[in-house]
DNA sequence: TATGAATGAGTCTTCATTCAT
DNA sequence: CATGAATGAAGACTCATTCAT
């Protein structure tokens, strides 16, 4: 029944639908980056994208719907972003696979600095819903990263800790600096790779020499 | 021309003033632990209390104002922990020192587990002031961490790193760990020296054996 | 200047714009009485009716055009259904004339029970403009009444009484009969001969035997 | 622990603050009968009482909460007029208290003119849920007339009908008449002794000589 | 000093209507 | 004619702060 000249119609319509959302996730981005969750206003966000008031809750539920799904979305890259080291025979020296996932994280929070200041300052803390929600993310990982310590003391690689409090001072660690940079880095100044393996390398030898 | 016995009233009088005070700021603290800066109204604070509405403005000039008095005590208080460590001839090993530097901040926290609550989770992303007046307090905290290592690497005892992201590290993996025991720990359960010692040791010698 | 072919075209066209009017306007109708006229959105309009909400606008001028015209055409149903009695000297006696007239309003009233719902319970209130109009509506209806008993009254059938409280004494017990019936009735279960027999002998001789 | 004088001035804080609200609600009753439900809006209400957004909220929890009580209020004045009529041996004869019944009823609803209009024009149809309430309502007024029907029908006072539609037809004679006076009488014009015999008569004894 | 009623600026959200395609 | 994305005016409600008593 439908044409193809319909069928480019919708097409078309399809895109510029997703196109206007996505221009609009992106400012609220950038609100929310600058401003913090509170301060930032729907207005702000609707000025920023230079659209009418109606035209956001076209795409959004609400406020916090926007903000769930910026966040999601980062937190969704950065599990992504984590795999689990292969301690199989033929596989990379173990090494290198930590220094592979290190740098994936820095890339994944560096290329979204906007959202990882969000992520990191003004999502904890607004809501209990949300902090459930983050801890529920937090958590996965420092199980992936328990996991690998219990391996990896069992292998006899890894020093006897206590390590609950490891997995939290890997997080914290990549929080922190992750955090300060970007916030501070305004663009070229940060050597990714610097910060990859000057992370790692804490992690792994701490500062004693 | 006050005679003894007005010096009394009027001491008594401050005394009264100033138990009142305290008394609403411990409640705020509650409060803002439970429900975050921004959930957390005045109407909250003062019921918890038990004092008037106006009361309260009697005492502290904004909701801003309690809430900053709050933490900049912690700040003070968490300041006052660290202590520079001393490399002359006849002062305790270094170790020790970091060790007693740990535990004080470790109890000093633990002390004041919602108020750590508060610092770490809710205080950021409330407010660009609010965030610089942070930045600043942990920027010093930061700085003698950095001068620490500075120190050590001359000395040969620490191994030759980054120290920005270092001393950014260390604040990371205290942040973390403490967040995460003040939020869990109901009490007894948590042993502060073992989590101190952890917390130095993984700072110390990361991860690997 | 218009050929036959021409003629059949904009025929058929001017039937389908007429039955697309028709269909939106029934599909309004349900809405209006299930969900009331503020509630009712056109939103649920378009949803109901299958087109697009430019569509709605390219055949009624507003929400509110829409429902006044529903209104309107339920009123003038029920403008025709009352006929003024015939005292004449050959016409059927008054009763039989009163009867076929309660008839007609209680069988144009339940054919269109949606409408009668809408009519009766959520259009007044809406509007100072709308209570106007309604008003009139009755108002007429009303004067037909006050007319038939001043009559009635001067052949010796209607007992003195208030013309003005009569009349608004028989809107009232339709109103109210109708509405309910309206509401309950899913359908089969009234006997509208039933209804209208009960209605007409409790206006005419009240409760006492 | 409480003074004498706190006494006053708690008794007379109580006071004020009921008298408020009684300012309020007497405001509130006028706006809402002007111009409906919908139409009325919070900012016409506190502009009617000289009172400050917050004010209002401070005594009424939202727009509807005001609306609810207005009409509760109403509605048990209402529930309060109507007595069940007593039979017994030395009691009145029926007719008198049928008439007490009407000018009581009456009496309540021209007390209320501007609450009487908002019970019958407005608040039909605003919300499934208030309909059900105001349904609950007269439910029990025609309860309490069916059986007294169904008594009357017994003791041979009543023509035998259709007991529901009768007092259905009794409700919707009172509604009338009532909503038609109090919109229209200004003032003095109406005679409510007036009124109401012509209602109870016109009931009783319909319109036939 | 203590009280708590009053304030009103500020925020989110809805929805009838328009208009470019 | 048909579409549906875009609009923005309007409305309800919150809450930190003030001030008369």
């Amino acid at each position: 029944m439908s044409s193809a000249r319909d069928d480019g119609r919708v097409a078309r319509a399809a895109r510029q639908r997703h196109d206007r959302r996505e221009q609009v996730l992106v400012c609220a981005e950038r609100v929310f980056s600058r401003k913090g969750y509170h301060a930032a206003g729907v207005a702000d966000i609707i000025a920023e994208a230079g659209v009418a008031r109606g035209t956001f809750y076209l795409y959004f539920e609400s406020k916090r719907a926007i903000f769930e799904e910026l966040l999601g979305r980062l937190l969704a890259r950065l599990a992504g972003a984590v795999k689990r080291v292969d301690v199989s025979p033929g596989a990379a020296p173990p090494f290198e696979q930590l220094l592979e996932n290190v740098n994936r994280v820095v890339d994944t929070l560096y290329d979204h600095r906007e959202m990882t200041i969000v992520l990191l300052r003004t999502a904890p803390g607004i809501d209990a819903d949300f902090d459930r929600k983050l801890e529920e993310s937090y958590g996965r990982l420092r199980a992936i990263i328990e996991r690998a310590l219990d391996t990896g003391e069992a292998m006899g690689l890894v020093r006897p800790c206590d390590h609950e409090i490891a997995s939290l001072c890997v997080l914290g660690t990549v929080k922190e600096v992750m955090l300060h940079y970007s916030v501070k880095g305004t663009g070229r100044g940060v050597d990714r790779r610097h910060l990859a393996r000057e992370l790692l390398e804490y992690n792994l030898k701490g500062l004693f020499r």
